[in-house]
DNA sequence: CCGTAAGTTTCATATAGTGGAACTACGTTT
DNA sequence: AAACGTAGTTCCACTATATGAAACTTACGG
């Protein structure tokens, strides 16, 4: 249905992807080695991208970066369309309330990205946590989003997990998770019991609007060492509250202009 | 020498920009109002927008906002591009030292980014705080990055400043501008005297690669009221060292890989 | 039931993107 | 010093893609 090359658009933004995939500056023959296009086509792209400054080019090495332009169209991203501005003092209150960090999630494709955070010990919402990514299908955030995705878009999704198995609880295959969402839906809340990372439990629930579209989710995260899914369990409430809070907020937020024709 | 459009991709973008600059939920019709292209073409760059997830769309209210993946590619832009995670443990003692409001600026195109920031009261670098933009005719930062930038790139930067007058001490033109640049060259670091907003006052230094070619800028703030140039002054030397490791730490950082052919 | 405004689709035409191959600039090998 | 190799850049005939005026479809409001 989509992820058709969108015409110029769709390859220039490919490449941008395949910049950020390196993680690293980048030469052109790095690109060239890993790119679908040929070599003055991803050339071309690249000068394109570069004018635009969504990279930049540095004369001296030859190498490409991500430019600072994305730094501060993110900016406007987060601001106007995260859910992070809204959820601010909720997730402040939340995370005073239970002391344990506390995620706020959306789904992106089929990922996880952490738009904000707040960390148990060290109390602060940092600009380099923001924008992670996660997997779907073995994290709280990403099941309780999941539960509650209309019939299509969840096939979507699903189709394009890695199922790779990180723990012995991760669950490796669509049937599995499919019967785990239905839980999820009965239970109202998704767990993650060492699915991703051993010693890592969480409790986690979607932020849905009044539609029950899917807007994000919230996570409780906790270590078994300290604490249990018992313990976590009895956050629901609190978490339910903040999720409501927060969807609430949204609704009002995302509608600034009603008609202004008479 | 730019600027062009780009063809598509270049079009595609600048319906991104309009769509960052509106800072809000936007229908179509709001786009099609503000943006030079025709109906269809303006409809379909944003489809394909939206099918990149560089925007999403609403479909209950029809509205288009900047899209998720925007947050997450900019993390890699700002992990991978921007100096702030090589600045990080730099400004923090810095911050520490001085005990003033420090900032961290790059040049985008004409304007100052903000990429990191410490607060002298409440000492968190924030997300929302990260790609703020600004003038770059009367900050402080702005200032000491153009004083050491190439002459045809400061050519063009100086003719695409607005020129408004903040406050008196503004600088309004080309001409004053660059003898205030010379003066900065001569001196070798930049003030902010009330300029851009009364009773705001600062300190900037250029950070500069061996080769001379501005990377970024540091900025030390305060205000009339409970400081003054002079004492901002012996902070100089300071901010200088801390310049300076950051431009060194940046040329490492740049070239995680030499040649491999043999 | 007709009118107006917002959004979507069509299609002949023009334009912009494509990519194989040739070229340039360096640094390395014989 | 000539020959080679590698990385990056440019050319240009060919084609796929984008274009936008206009027609169409909803959805409201009178």
């Amino acid at each position: 249905m989509q992820s058709k090359t969108d015409g110029t658009v769709g390859k220039a933004l490919a490449v941008l992807d395949e910049v950020a995939h390196f993680g690293r500056p980048v030469r052109f023959s790095d690109l060239l080695a890993t790119s679908a296009y040929p070599k003055a086509t991803l050339y071309r792209l690249l000068q394109t991208l570069t004018n635009q400054r969504m990279l930049s080019h540095d004369p001296d090495t030859g190498m490409y970066t991500l430019g600072v332009r994305l730094v501060r169209l993110a900016h406007d991203a987060w601001r106007t369309s995260s859910l992070a501005p809204i959820a601010r003092p909720y997730l402040d209150a939340l995370s005073e309330k239970i002391g344990e960090t506390v995620h706020l999630a959306q789904l992106d494709h089929a990922q996880v990205i952490y738009v904000d955070k707040r960390n148990a010990l060290q109390p602060l919402p940092m600009y380099s946590e923001a924008g992670k990514v996660g997997p779907a299908y073995c994290t709280g955030v990403g099941k309780a989003m999941m539960a509650y995705l209309p019939e299509d878009e969840l096939a979507g999704v699903l189709a394009q997990q890695s199922w790779h198995r990180f723990t012995d609880g991760t669950l490796t295959d669509a049937a599995a998770l499919q019967a785990e969402l239905s839980a999820i839906r009965a239970r109202g809340h998704a767990y993650d019991r060492e699915e991703h990372e051993l010693g890592i439990i969480c409790v986690a629930l979607p932020i849905r609007s009044e539609r029950g579209r899917v807007l994000g989710a919230i996570s409780v995260t906790s270590s078994t060492l300290r604490s249990s899914l018992d313990t976590l369990d009895t956050f629901v409430p609190l978490i339910r509250d903040t999720a409501d809070h927060i969807a609430r907020e949204a609704q009002n937020w995302r509608f600034p202009e009603t008609k202004m024709t008479a």
